[in-house]
DNA sequence: GGCGCCATTTGATCTACATCAAATGGCGCG
DNA sequence: CGCGCCATTTGATGTAGATCAAATGGCGCC
């Protein structure tokens, strides 16, 4: 049984290291907040966490994929980001201390690292890397909400969809072969603040237009440039 | 001179005393962050920087206003924020090490204070408590983003309104006497990401109703629970 | 291999909010 | 004290995107 913990925590240190937040720290402090930390399985559809309760400690996704949203209780109401493997979710309630604001959702089966605040901090005062990488994670959120609220009042509901797929193409690695939508249509759709039959229909103009084509989850872009420009 | 200078670092720890982020540190470090931090001013309409450009430090609102916006340059196209005395623009920025996402325009005359990423960095490796309040100071801007877009995505122009009414009544102190609006009704309108127009609808609806009496930027809240719940 | 459930699509209609245009009004400045 | 500028208001009209309702279709499960 020793043995068996101890073989988790390797595996919690492991999943750590290859996580956005800790990557770049020393063997010692992820061994550290592996540790303290306690491995979570939320079958699909289980919520982490709902807004307003509080705040257990950061989660680390290990597999599977969270979504956060806001809004009326029960079944996501605005998706407000999606997250996968190595990412996180309620950082900024950790860092405050504060209740969630939003409302945790697994998408998928997925399994998670749950650090409470008491080891982060602790880990904060001994390791001097630490804090300088919770506050980048910080700042990188800050940018994408800014350009989430730009793009809702500055782009229509077509751009934001282009965008939203040439930004998949850039992420997801190898060019011209299709991209894969890390959920069903209309958690995306409401991500981009879309109802889920605008979404289609948009789609659908650029399938028309033939800018796209669409297999399910699956698209592919056959022409960046016309989606990069607004039609006309 | 040097007695001058002497005179202007003291000012400037006067008022990085006053600001959220370094209220809380011990004075050795804020003399340290008065040390290397220059005064600025800006006259009402000049821009602070660019979407774009290279951050050149951490600013400190000392008096005067500032806005946030993002969009087509040149005159505030949607405002993300409004900042006065004691608040700070561009942490993000800073943190990161990264380009600015927005750009920043001072509303009326404003004196600031500028602190390089270098002193701040600096600092932050000497005083222990420097990291987690900048961490806290994101963690805070989340909160208010993710508010936003919950606010544009789930609420109507009237709501969004109505909130920003009672939020003022909440912050500026004083029950019953009249909230003052932070800058002229335009910007607020882009800060509610509403039209100018609309935004006056909106207000003299609210007047009609008898929930709020306006006297140019003087608005007085008669009835915050109608302000509260939606009209019937 | 067929059945049932849920996601997606398609169609018809509605409306909150934007846009354009033209008063109106306040206020700093000469 | 009056003039001109700019913010705000008011009016008329347009439209992106929402909503409601009804197919259609894919896919896991028996």
């Amino acid at each position: 049984m020793n043995s068996v913990s101890a073989r988790d925590k390797a595996r919690a240190g492991a999943a750590l290291r290859r996580s956005i937040l800790f990557r770049s720290l020393p063997p010692a402090a992820i061994a550290r907040l592996a540790a303290g930390s306690s491995a979570l399985h939320f079958p699909r559809g289980a919520q982490l966490f709902r807004c307003g309760e509080r705040c257990a400690g950061l989660y680390t996704v290990v597999s599977g994929r969270v979504a956060n949203s806001v809004g009326v209780t029960s079944g996501p109401n605005k998706v407000v980001d999606l997250t996968g493997p190595g990412g996180h979710v309620g950082l900024a309630s950790v860092v405050l201390g504060a209740n969630h604001i939003v409302t945790a959702e697994a998408l998928t089966d997925s399994a998670l690292l749950l650090t409470p605040q008491a080891t982060l901090f602790e880990c904060g005062s001994a390791v001097a890397e630490l804090w300088p990488q919770l506050a980048a994670a910080l700042g990188r959120q800050v940018c994408g909400l800014v350009a989430d609220v730009a793009a809702f009042s500055l782009n229509s509901g077509r751009e934001r969809v282009a965008h939203y797929l040439l930004a998949m193409t850039t992420t997801q690695g190898s060019r011209q072969c299709p991209v894969t939508l890390p959920a069903k249509k209309s958690i995306i759709a409401s991500r981009l603040n879309l109802t889920p039959e605008y979404f289609s229909r948009m789609l659908h103009e650029l399938i028309a237009a033939g800018t796209i084509a669409v297999n399910g989850r699956h698209i592919t872009v056959l022409d960046p440039a016309r989606l990069r420009a607004p039609p006309h």
